[in-house]
DNA sequence: AGTTGACCTCAACCTCACTTGAACTTGCAG
DNA sequence: CTGCAAGTTCAAGTGAGGTTGAGGTCAACT
């Protein structure tokens, strides 16, 4: 098998990540490239994988900084593992059911108030969730714009 | 009966909403004041209520665009009944559910996934959502590279 | 009348996750 | 060798939803 490095472009070919992302991503110390003679990127295929683990964190909503957090625990000095990465992840399936749970009991308060449309601001249980969060992340948290 | 108007401080206190949040509304068009004759704002009680359903909103995910947008469609020169804001909010229901689904298809996956460690670009399905993109905060000009 | 706290405007700044542009260099095909 | 796509850096911009600060005014209490 062809192990050879990957310049920027074939990277974000293949993960679909922009080329701007990748660099970003390095600035924040979540990639790493070696480089050549002419200063150009040359990515490692191991870094293939990297690329989808923090596309799949983000899936679920976990911020780059956390991101970072998670991916500086992974053992240095050699490939990670299929197990360093279902490590990883383990944590995210309460972090799917927590938000789940959250816009259910939004979705119940919804039913209890919409035929009113008091929205009193003393009585009304949707001014008055019990979670407050309001959590800012990517794609995981927030609604799909124009439904 | 006492109607008095509101001081900005007095409908922060009641709404939760901090002023600076309030007079950011008012730039956006989505609440109206009176002035005193010393430049300061005053509100209408309902104005209370409109602020409530800009918050009710926007935990259901609404931008304060769509927000203003909604607003725009009540009545101008009489104050909204209940069943102007039950009307408001009938469509929030179905985007919360849409947002459930979205999550419940990607825990799916997660199940399918968490315990292989894989992440592969090619056949792992977490990589792979068949919802694409949806939300992410700068809304615009997002496209995908290679897709 | 004085003091204090609430209020005013306007501009600048914040976070997050990037993108865009300018100006320049590398790498490779023909 | 030429041409050009793809790479480089750095700074600045984007968008949502605000906050913070400076510098000044207003209103209420004593």
């Amino acid at each position: 098998m062809a192990t050879s490095p990957l310049t920027i472009g074939e990277l974000s070919a293949r993960s679909g990540v922009a080329t701007s992302a990748l660099r970003y991503y390095e600035e924040l110390g979540l990639i790493t490239a070696e480089r050549t003679t002419g200063n150009q990127r040359r990515y490692r295929r191991a870094t293939l994988r990297r690329v989808a683990f923090i596309r799949s964190a983000q899936r679920v909503g976990l911020t780059l900084d956390e991101i970072a957090e998670a991916l500086a625990t992974l053992p240095e000095g050699r490939t990670p593992t299929k197990a360093d990465w279902a490590r990883l992840s383990h944590g995210w399936r309460p972090r799917i059911d927590a938000q789940i749970e959250r816009l259910e009991r939004l979705r119940e308060k919804l039913d209890g108030c919409i035929g009113c449309g008091c929205l009193s601001l003393r009585t009304c249980a949707l001014q008055n969730p019990d979670d407050v969060v309001a959590t800012r992340g990517p794609g995981a948290v927030y609604l799909e714009p124009g439904a």
